[in-house]
DNA sequence: TCAGTGTATCGATCTTTGTCGATGTAATCA
DNA sequence: TGATTACATCGACAAAGATCGATACACTGA
């Protein structure tokens, strides 16, 4: 067995190429990524590779007023007030979210342009 | 200032909600996600979520034969061939790639399917 | 059978990250 | 002003992850 080789066969590839969308968001599928374009893209589905982080876009893509206050974050993910201000911040540094001090509480709601983007580069 | 609230608002959301997409993926988009449906998705997410395995799948898939070499990947990495294969594994198990043995290499493909499934739990 | 090549796994190390409790800060209420 | 509430930040800790070099395994070719 195992007749069928007798040398590897060239797996080149093209380095350069056009990319499908928008010039601002690399696709990962058009052509191979940079170090830095996959640096900048890794970080956006870093901040989503959490489960915490998960449910909290969830609760806020199903909010009826399409924001929810830190507090009401608390009960529902189990987790402490420090640990859920944690994941806001990733979520908006990673510009997922947006948050708005009114009064003593801060809304936070979903930036549903920046999902979308980070949802295009992966396909059409 | 800051005479606009005396009680906080209700953030009610919707805690049971009908899903958008299969069965088989729940959607960050239509309902709050359930701890276990997050960390399953999250698995996902944080598999693409690192620049080193970014940088495969976008290979993979401007591949022209479709498949890439292990050792194809090493130099344009610049990780070790330990590192690579520890990375390999990581989408693999993710289910994002397949590796098939031919004689003494392996060659793997990117599972457009799975990137697409992943894709489609970030919006229709 | 043995040497050489390609890949996976292992052990060790270092960094990153998730988590909590405590503290600091901002805003409201009395 | 002082007390209370909501949120952010800090310090510490444990767990997870990225990385490398070394080793083990699989396959080929002589």
């Amino acid at each position: 067995m195992g007749d069928f080789l007798l040398a590897k066969p060239s797996s080149a590839y093209p380095l350069i190429e056009e990319g499908i969308g928008p010039a601002c968001c690399p696709s990962v599928l058009a052509a191979p990524l940079e170090a830095g374009q996959a640096a900048e893209l890794a970080r956006g589905f870093d901040a989503i590779g959490d489960p915490v982080r998960l449910r909290v876009l969830s609760m806020l893509a199903a909010a009826p007023e399409g924001e929810i206050c830190v507090c009401d974050f608390v009960v529902p993910l189990g987790k402490s007030q420090g640990t859920v201000s944690h994941h806001l911040r990733i979520l908006s540094e990673a510009g997922l979210v947006h948050g708005e001090r009114r009064g003593k509480w801060v809304w936070y709601s979903l930036d549903r342009d920046r999902l979308a983007a980070l949802r295009s580069t992966l396909g059409s």
